[in-house]
DNA sequence: ATACCAAATGAATAATTATTCATTCATTGC
DNA sequence: GCAATGAATGAATAATTATTCATTTGGTAT
């Protein structure tokens, strides 16, 4: 294993510390996909950045930290991804939609380890209220996101009978579903294939607003 | 499979090893969802199951064997909850896709350690082959299971432009993403609202088969 | 009872891991 | 050039953990 520079400024031997706590963050992200949370240690991590073993201490102080803050690093580069999508989108609700259903199934979001990081991460929720907050947190926010816009599409479209958080909690369980066949089972599906899936169930539910795509 | 341990002169050292490793794997789940994936050793699991220090290697002779056989543990627990649903539901397509439905948010499937474990394997999944190849081959299974009903549902139906793979994946995905919500935040949702959800896509896809329960 | 044997224990060991810190090294301002 | 500053190193330490094994326990057959 080479020395392996991860990006083209950090090949000085110096580096201001946002670079460097960037630079071993990713090193977690790929250490947590390649050896699981359980096997990933200082060594790992400091070995994948091509670092020194007491780097992380002097950039995070303790493990802990620098799990808690590879965390908020892939929520909020969620965040910022879905924030983009929006302002990058035409003004209706399905066209809104559909970009943030995009997201999901765009790097950098989908990306195989960061999937894999997610997965960790809700796999120990349930043990440390600080991972479980974080990621609750998104997904309530991301859910409330979903549904205003399906009320908007309900109201604009003239739907009857559906119910906007039903179909957003729906929508948003989906994605993370399929997160999970890419991530343990990538040959069954693309990404594409993926998202075209979740417009499949937007069709289901705005007929006259989604089309299905051959998927 | 031979667990008829009734009575029989010699055969009480074998029922009580297996008991023995039930317990263990038992007390190994509640382990991972308190303490985490990472944080679960052969302490914690032995001081859960109230007996001593090496009784794991005893029974298990590795921890890599105790997580291994635990995941097994609770695919089966899963296959077997399916299988004893499917024979004791109606044999029209809408009775056997609601079935595995209800499998899915009732216990023992749906208990929020189950559920913590379930997460912390698929987490780890990218970096052991094995985890990974078992929680694929249950996925697919259950999707192709689930992909014969809709197909079946969609001939007696007599519905139109419906990809009954596309609407088991995404049933499936959905299931497994409002797992999530069941693990992270449980307030937000009972067991009874995720299965109502799931049965409104299926109402969605089947308006004449599905009827939408109040969520 | 007694002898026997597998199950279970828990202290000891070997290996791994997080953290510390004295030292080395590179950059910057003068 | 030359200090001065702080980033980076990596060997040493302290703590944790998986595994082993000599010993104890409890049940069964004789």
């Amino acid at each position: 294993m080479g020395k392996a520079v991860v990006n083209g400024p950090t090949k000085k031997r110096t580096a201001s510390k946002q670079e460097r706590q960037l630079q071993l963050i990713r090193a977690t992200v790929r250490s947590v996909a390649k050896n699981g949370l359980a096997d990933t240690t200082m060594s790992t991590v400091a070995r994948e950045a091509g670092l020194s073993q007491g780097i992380i201490n002097l950039h995070f102080q303790s493990k802990d930290r620098l799990l808690a803050e590879t965390l908020r690093y892939i929520t909020d580069e969620y965040d910022v991804s879905c924030r983009k999508a929006l302002s990058g989108a035409g003004p209706s609700p399905a066209e809104r939609l559909e970009a943030l259903v995009d997201v999901d199934f765009k790097l950098p979001v989908c990306d195989r380890n960061k999937l894999a990081v997610w997965f960790a991460f809700w796999g120990e929720s349930k043990a440390r209220p600080t991972y479980r907050k974080l990621c609750a947190s998104r997904d309530i926010q991301y859910r409330k996101e979903l549904a205003a816009l399906c009320q908007l599409q309900i109201e604009e479209g003239g739907y009857e009978g559906l119910d906007a958080m039903v179909l957003a909690t729906g929508l948003s369980a989906m994605t993370e579903g399929l997160w999970l066949d890419l991530l343990i089972s990538p040959r069954s599906m693309t990404r594409k294939q993926a998202r075209n899936i979740c417009v499949a169930y937007l069709a289901s539910a705005f007929p006259h607003h989604f089309s299905v795509q051959p998927i």
